[in-house]
DNA sequence: TGGCAAGATTGTGTATACAAAATTTCGGAA
DNA sequence: TTCCGAAATTTTGTATACACAATCTTGCCA
């Protein structure tokens, strides 16, 4: 693998598994040192994280990673239901009945077992992400599917925020579920609100799980 | 200006403004030498036109620009349509009654003067620039703004393919000024209708102008 | 004459050196 | 004591050199 694609990997998973906490500032010869690296590698890596949003250039001095706050979190959110009401509105119509019928089911599935409290959760997990990955392929649409692909960085990083609401995740699998079928059966207007339900009640366990901040802090550090 | 900056300012209006046709190939070392720079802020250029999406990585020999296609145009107002109406929402929530509604003055008097048809069109497209962005600002979320620019920088792109619409203009200041109407009353669902009328008649000038390919052609070279 | 292999050529990936810019610190003066 | 300015140091921006990979060409052999 490349020495600037090894060094983008690391400090991005670095960010999003928040071992480098928000505010950080980065320099590159220090993260050239830290990675083994030389800066050519680094300056390369910065300027994709940067187009990711995961840091900002601090004036004259390197980058500082991107500070998440309680505000930015419901900005995603703002975002995510306009994004993903359009991309289920566009799988409803183009997708896979039998695909969507299959998500749904085993979606089901693992609601059932998600009842025991220390189940395999990445079982789950890895679902979602199928399920995702199905309507961005059947929307068709490669502008939409970026626009996801650059706010799921995003949100991959306030989900740490979220820990503890293991309770909620039986309940977002039923309401997944929900969205796969009316997928399957070509129901927009039914997607459309099923995902409104589940959006909403996802930043609802977000925003219940972070110590309520007045919605101004900068980081959670 | 910075070497890299040039460049890339230099390499991004050259694709947008089709001086560089959709699948033309650049390499690090010709682009260096007609710019007139090192290879290194080129490299820079690069990076950042590819997370643009104007340019793909060609398998190991530099890069390639984006072809753009009828079904492109297509995906992008999906998108479009999603991003526009979800912030007209939040700015007919949040924004500034006033604003708006001194905005729809000014595109109704502009919509009068371009009924002449050797208007200057300038002016219409700078109070059009001026109205996205009192929108973004007013709805106060950085990742949607976002997400609009990058859109916005592929509409550039295929605005010159719609070239000769002068006559749809008079039409589209009005329904611009019906937009910011809306908005500044507060009337989110009238907001939204307006903008999908709006997009709707936007996307259907553009398949007209176009030469009716199957949709499937890679270029308009 | 066609195919395969080896060398040459072209181009990217990385490192390093040098230059320019900015910030910080230290010293002096008000 | 505080503020202003200049020098020094740190850090970024750019150029260049070198190494490795891929591709094209050419020549040889079947």
């Amino acid at each position: 693998m490349r020495a600037s694609e090894r060094a983008y990997q690391f400090l991005r998973s670095d960010i999003i598994e928040w071992h480098l906490e928000p505010g950080t500032t980065l320099n590159e010869v220090e993260q050239a040192e830290r990675l083994g690296v030389s800066r050519t590698p680094v300056r390369e890596a910065f300027s994709r994280l940067m187009s990711d949003g995961l840091v900002e250039p601090s004036c004259g001095r390197g980058v500082i990673v991107t500070p998440v706050s309680v505000t930015n979190v419901r900005a995603m959110f703002e975002l995510r239901t306009a994004l993903e009401t359009q991309a289920a509105a566009l799988a409803a119509v183009k997708g896979d009945p039998e695909a969507f019928d299959a998500l749904a089911h085993r979606l089901e599935e693992a609601a059932v077992f998600l009842v025991d409290d220390d189940a395999d959760r990445s079982s789950y997990y890895l679902l979602v992400e199928e399920m995702d990955a199905e309507i961005d392929r059947a929307a068709q649409n490669t502008y939409l599917a970026q626009a996801q692909r650059q706010l799921r960085t995003h949100l991959g990083r306030v989900r740490k925020l979220s820990k503890g609401n293991e309770g909620r995740l039986m309940a977002a699998a039923h309401e997944h579920a929900a969205i796969a079928r009316a997928i399957a059966e070509g129901d927009v207007e039914l997607a459309q609100a099923a995902i409104r339900v589940h959006l909403s009640n996802a930043l609802k366990a977000i925003l219940d799980a972070v110590p309520d901040q007045e919605g101004e802090r900068e980081s959670a550090a």
